[in-house]
DNA sequence: AATGAATGAGCTTTCATTCAT
DNA sequence: TATGAATGAAAGCTCATTCAT
C-alpha cells in the first residue's frame, strides 16, 4: 500500500481513538515511522487529511444511497443495507464524534451539511417506503418526528458505542446499532419484520 | 459578581459556542477584559475551569434528581422536571458536545461516567414508574431498550439543536427536546399524558 | 526603553546589515536575548516588524517634507534639509536595498509606491524651485530627466555606500550622498550654490 | 536544448521576476516540469545555478568589454555598445537587484566586486576617451564624480525600469536606460553626439 | 486581586537535499 | 539522465503558564 493510503489509514485510526483534536501531524508521522516532511509531501497538513477522509466517507455513503431503491427491496435487503450504512459511519466515526471541530475547519460547514442532509433524507424515505408498503401505521406528524429521532439516534449511537459503552467487535457494534434503530420503529409496525436470515 | 464567577460564566459561553478545544485561556481573559495572570490567579488553567463547570453541572443534575420522587409526582410535575433537567444539560452543553475531549482531560473519565450513570438511571426509573402507574405497556426488553434510547436522544438532541438546527431561544429548545423525548414514549402509552397546564 | 522599541531597533540594525531576508525572527530574539514567544507577544511576526519600520520611515519622510517650503528656503537651509532626508533613508536603508522583497510582502506594493512617489515629487519640486529662483537653466525635458536621475541616484547611493563602498561613519555617508546628488545638478547651475556654512 | 541549459534559462526568468530569494528549487523544477532530483543531478543546488548565471553574466560583460577599443570607435559604435552592455545587465538583472542576497552567498563578495570593478572601469574609461577626443570639458574631479554617477545610475536604472516603472519591451527598456545615462553626460558635451543611425 | 511582559515547549510548515530505482 | 518519495533541519507561530510588580 502506498504512503498516501497508509497516512489516511493511520490518521483515521488515531482520530477515531483519540479524537482529531488530540492528534498532531507529528503523531501521525510517528505512528507511520515517516518524517514530518514526508507527511507534508503527501498532504498539505492535518486539515487536508481530514478533508480527504471526509470525502471518502461522503463518497461511501453516497454510493450506498445511490444504489438503494427503497420501494423495491425486501425486508432482508433493507436490513443488510442498514448494517452497511452504519458500518461506514462507524468506520469514519471521528467525523461524527468531533462534529463541532470539523464544523469549524476548512472542510467544515458545507460538507457536514451535505452529509447530514443525505442521512436525514434516508431516514425520512425509509419511513415513507414502509408506509407505502402498508407496514407501519402512523400520522404524518409521527412520521416526521420518528425520522428525526432515527437520524439523531443513528449519530449518537456512535458516541455511545465507542466512548461510553464497553469495547466490542465492530460487527457486533453495527448490529447493536441497527437493532437500536429498529427498536424505535417497532411499536408502529403492523407485523414483525422478517430479518431472520441476516440477523444471525 | 466576583471574578471567579465571571470567569466561569464567560468560559461557559465561549465553550458552548466554539467548543472547548477552540477556546484558549487568552480568549477567556480577553472576553472578560482581564489579564491572563488574573485568570491563573483564580484557576490553575483551562482544565480547572472545565473541571469546575463539570462539578457545577453534576451538582445541578444531582440536586434535581435527589429531590425527585418519580412515584409520587403527577404528570404535570414530571413534565416540569424533564424540562428542568434538559435546561441544565443545555446550559452546560459543551460538556456533552465535546464529550471525547472532556473524556481525555483531567476531569475526564471518572466524572463523565458518574454523570452519565445518573442520567441513564433517570430514564430507566422514569419508565419503571410509568409502568408501576400502569400508564405504559411494554416488555422488560422493550423497557430496557427504550430507556437507553431516551438517554441517547437526550444527549444528541443537544447536538442537533445547537449545531445542526436553526437558532432558537433556549426555552424553545428545551421544550422541543422534551417533546422529542416524549415522542419516543408515546407509542407505548395507554392514554395521552396530561401536560396541558405546563406545556404552554 | 521598552521591549517593543528594542525589537524595532535591533531588527533595523540586523536588517540593515544582513538584509531582511537573511534575518529570522529567532535571530532577532537571540540578538535581544528574549524568547521567541516574547517577540511574538509584541509583534505578530517579522512581517509586522517590517511594516512598523516602514511606517516609521514613511512618517519621518512625511514630516520632513511637510514642513518644507522649497520656494522660501535659503540655499543653506536646502542643504541641511537634503542631508536630513538622506539621513532618514540611510537609517532605514534595508527598505530600499531589499526593495523587491518588501514589494512582495504584506506592507508591499502600496506602501512602497506611496513612499517612492513622495521622494520623486521632492526631486521634481526641488528643480522647479531652483528654476523659479532663476538658479538653473534647462529645458522642461532636461528638468524631467534630471529629476528622475536625482531620485534614482538617491536610492542607489545607499546601495553603493553600504554594500559596495568602504565602511564610513553615517554622517560622512550622508554628506557624500548629498554631494553626489548636487554634482548632478551643478552643470546646470548659473552660479555656485552657497552651502558654505553648513557643509562643515 | 539540453536540460542544463533549460534550467539556467528557467531559473533566470523566475529570479528576474520574483527575486532569487522568493524562488525555491522546487519552483524551478516545477516550472520546467522536471523532478527536483533531476535539478540536483545537473546542479548541486540553487546556489550553483546562481553561480553559473553569475559566471555567464561576467563572461558576457567581459567579452563585450574585451573587444572594446574606446579610443578607436565612432559615436554610433559607442551607442551600439552601450545598448549591448545594458542589454546584458537587463538580461541578468536579478544579480543586480538582489545584490545584497548574492553578496552573502557562495558566489558572493569576490565575484560581485570583480563585476562591479569592470563596470566602473568602463564608465571611467568612457569619459576619459570622450575627453581625449575633446568632446567633453570637465575637471578631473567632475570626471571622477560623473563616472561614479553613471555607474550607479546604470545599476539603479534596472530597479526603476523593472520594479517601479510601467511594463515595457526589453529593447525599449534598453534604449531608455542608455538615454538616461547619456543625459548625465550631455551637459558637459561640446556638441551633440551623433547617434542618429542607431537610435531609431 | 490584578497586571502584562516574559518564557519555553511543542506544533505546523517549508525546503534544500538525498537516494533508491 | 530522470524520477519522486523521503529526510531532517530550521523557520514560523501558538499558547499554557509563570512571575515580578
Amino acid at each position: 500500500m502506498g504512503t498516501r493510503e497508509r497516512i489516511l489509514e493511520a490518521s483515521l485510526a488515531l482520530f477515531n481513538h483519540q479524537g482529531s483534536g488530540n492528534v498532531t501531524s507529528l503523531d501521525i508521522a510517528a505512528e507511520l515511522e515517516i518524517s514530518p516532511g514526508n507527511l507534508y509531501y503527501h498532504y498539505k497538513g492535518k486539515e487536508e487529511v481530514i478533508a480527504q477522509l471526509f470525502k471518502e466517507c461522503e463518497l461511501a455513503v453516497g454510493k450506498l444511497l445511490a444504489r438503494l431503491d427503497l420501494e423495491a427491496i425486501s425486508e432482508q435487503e433493507y436490513w443488510v443495507f442498514l448494517n452497511s450504512l452504519l458500518r461506514v459511519c462507524l468506520h469514519y466515526r471521528f467525523l461524527f464524534l468531533d462534529f463541532q471541530a470539523i464544523e469549524q475547519s476548512a472542510v467544515g460547514h458545507r460538507g457536514n451539511q451535505r452529509l447530514i442532509k443525505q442521512l436525514r433524507n434516508f431516514t425520512a424515505h425509509s419511513l415513507s417506503a414502509l408506509q407505502k408498503k402498508n407496514l407501519v401505521e402512523m400520522s404524518a406528524q409521527q412520521r416526521f418526528e420518528l425520522a428525526d429521532n432515527l437520524f439523531l439516534l443513528g449519530l449518537s449511537w456512535l458516541c455511545f458505542e465507542t466512548t461510553l459503552g464497553p469495547e466490542k467487535e465492530e460487527e457486533e457494534m453495527v448490529r447493536t446499532g441497527a437493532n437500536r434503530l429498529m427498536s424505535l420503529v417497532s411499536p408502529y409496525l403492523k407485523r414483525q419484520l422478517n430479518f431472520a436470515d441476516s440477523a444471525q
